[in-house]
DNA sequence: TTTGACCTGTGAGTTGCTCACAGGTTTTAG
DNA sequence: CTAAAACCTGTGAGCAACTCACAGGTCAAA
């Protein structure tokens, strides 16, 4: 397989197929007529394997290195374990933050149907936004969110 | 008001303040002795709207414009509601996607404590990722969440 | 007066791609 | 057979929003 077929088998930008090669997460061999790349049935898998770390909020570094240690025959797994368990915390931390902004966005548009549309008077710029409080600076969430 | 002042009391890098300089968010005037940057409370007004626009996802370009128009005597506000609630859905759909993503992953993780840690076999690169399967490619959100 | 903390502008690094460019190769159409 | 289109190559820049580093100028306190 050449870059654009390797590219279409695994529904990516040619250029990400060549990105991760200089990134070293792809390895082809050469045509020694031309210096083409040449991909095979692992590179794609590899491939597939690093996309879907992606999606799970992986770095390259890390998909580096699970595949490495897989070329050296070592099990990858436990690792990745860690950090996929590191990643949920991260996504779940995520999921809060966004409801707690959500909760305050929704509560701001609600509350600004009644505000005038704050002609600027040269000192108060929009009153929109700068009615806006900051969320609770420090770290306990003293104010819990559903759904 | 000098540079470091201003990051205080907006509670940024003062690299920050700098880089909004740069980027004519900031438009300080300049003491003729040695060239120092001078803030005022305006500059204080308009660092911290920056801030908490940026907090709503606003991107420096919107906010610039905010704050330009503000400068013109027109209302931006109108034209902040609309960016306003374009970002609260992306909010939405962003917290859609990252609780699609949480249940997956928790599948996961449980699925994973009966699996091996898969011996990598030159083939077999790693089965905690490689039994991935893809979300759903397209639009229509099939399946519904919620907590 | 010297030290240390601040100021200045500019340029580079971060992440994960994506695009652009210039030149070589291969395939396809006429 | 040839010319054009489509692909290949490596490299370098651009994105967003900062953050940090550097080299040299300025100013306040000890």
């Amino acid at each position: 397989m050449k870059v654009k077929e390797l590219a279409e088998a695994a529904d990516v930008n040619p250029d990400t197929v060549r990105f991760y090669t200089r990134e070293n997460l792809l390895k082809p061999t050469r045509n020694p007529d031309n210096n083409y790349q040449q991909f095979d049935a692992e590179d794609l898998r590899r491939l597939r394997f690093a996309r879907k770390a992606r999606q799970l909020g992986f770095s390259l570094p890390e998909i580096r290195q699970i595949l490495d240690q897989a070329d050296d025959h070592h099990s990858p797994c436990p690792m990745v374990r860690d950090v996929f368990q590191h990643r949920l915390a991260e996504v779940e931390r995520e999921i809060r933050e966004l409801q707690q902004l959500r909760k305050r966005m929704t509560a701001a548009l609600a509350a600004w149907q009644d505000m005038p549309d704050g002609t600027p008077d040269g000192h108060t710029i929009c009153r929109l936004i700068e009615h806006w409080d900051d969320p609770a600076p420090c770290c306990g969430a003293t104010e819990q969110n559903e759904e």
